[in-house]
DNA sequence: TCAAAAGTGTTTTAAATACACCCATGT
DNA sequence: ACATGGGTGTATTTAAAACACTTTTGA
């Protein structure tokens, strides 16, 4: 009797976080890579992830790869696709559920790093493992795709915010120009957004006012978490 | 030493096409569902699908097993989800990845039904199995989503068609009524489809001249199977 | 000749975009 | 005072939607 070694389930879990980049002072797409300690592919640079326990949820497992990777904990988790191809790890089959996720940079920042672990720009990623920078690409798509039709942002940004801190997240990820009065108007005539009382001075010119979202806000954000 | 049993991958598939509703003319959604004829869950439907072979690809074990349904190929073929909740399947951990698919009715139709497979409109179906009603939902919240900014409509008509019979898909997978004029206007200036030199008679009406979809719509339609 | 869908034209409505200009603060 | 981003007003462009009307066939 053949019988063939068992298909290996794995979760992984592409991490972005909104950076200064190395040149403007404008922020950029980052994410955390692990180094693989191990063959195959040992030395190259992967997703972080492991297989999954029998006991845990899917999106359980994301989050405690990115707990472990980051110390951070998600503002945003979705899961992505599963990849499978016969081809994609040689010698063994996995199927690997990826997850992606946001998470707000100013909490920790560089909290973790470690020999084998470190955060690279989105656009200037090293040689991946497997078809991880295939993964990487397509959640990149993903974050732009949903950014535009959604209220992601919400993710990138504390509880209060200022309209220009909230349109950096955009421009950042969408990695263009955005006119300030006309995303000021669609943002609040969204409903998804409330000014406060407050305002943030420190800027040499006129003071912000800050928003934070609304109810309806938070809740569409995980609602299209799982559509 | 604890032991625990191995997490089972399944693949299913939920398969739409369009059909003659019981009442009007007009054509509704409807899937293929298969009755367990084992333990857990015995004689309840539930979607056509099968655990996953160590050298098969998921995409292959999604058309397999909708050929094995229906009998047909799918027109459109893209992955959907991966349900994976601890408690979703009582005394195993299943992961299901699930497809959804699209075939064109004219084909065979009728072909393969029998005892333990059987076709049901998407808006009343009968108690299913596992999370299945959950899954179907979703995948009809896919369908209608994706018709609105894909050219998904490709999928349900045939290589040549009239630009009512398009209408007539998107007006039975959204079920409201497009207005015809403005629907034609939208179609021909997306440039993803052509007008050839036949037309088709027989109605008691003017004849409808006859579109083919381009290459580039082709194209984009196994692009978004995807994205 | 009449019904019915094919197909064209035009108006209305709404949204995105572009851009001029005033406001309030730190230096 | 003046540079800088905060914030308002308005014109332009584009697309969606609504709807009147003409065309061509089968019966």
């Amino acid at each position: 009797m053949i019988t063939s070694a068992p298909i290996e389930l794995a979760v992984s879990t592409v991490i972005f976080a909104l950076r200064p980049g190395d040149d403007s002072g404008r922020r950029t797409v980052w994410l955390p890579l692990v180094r693989r300690i191990r063959e195959p592919q040992q030395g190259k640079w992967a997703l972080p992830g492991g297989p999954l326990e029998p006991a845990q949820e899917l999106s359980e497992s994301a989050a405690f790869t990115l707990n472990e990777t980051t110390g951070l904990s998600p503002s945003y988790l979705e899961q992505l696709y599963a990849f499978g191809n016969v081809g994609r790890s040689p010698g063994n089959r996995v199927v690997s559920i990826i997850y992606w996720a946001l998470v707000r940079e100013e909490e920790a920042a560089e909290a973790v790093v470690t020999e084998n672990v470190r955060w690279f720009p989105a656009d200037d990623l090293p040689e991946l493992a497997f078809d991880h920078a295939e993964i990487v690409e397509y959640a990149l798509g993903r974050l732009r795709g949903k950014l535009e039709y959604s209220n992601l942002g919400h993710a990138f940004v504390g509880e209060l915010f200022t309209l220009s801190a909230l349109r950096e997240v955009y421009e950042a990820v969408l990695d263009k120009r955005i006119d300030p009065a006309n995303f000021r108007r669609q943002v609040e005539t969204s409903g998804l957004v409330r000014a406060t009382e407050q305002v943030q001075t420190g800027g040499r010119h006129r003071p912000a006012r800050l928003y934070r979202f609304t109810a309806a806000a938070t809740q569409l954000a995980s609602q299209s978490a799982s559509i």
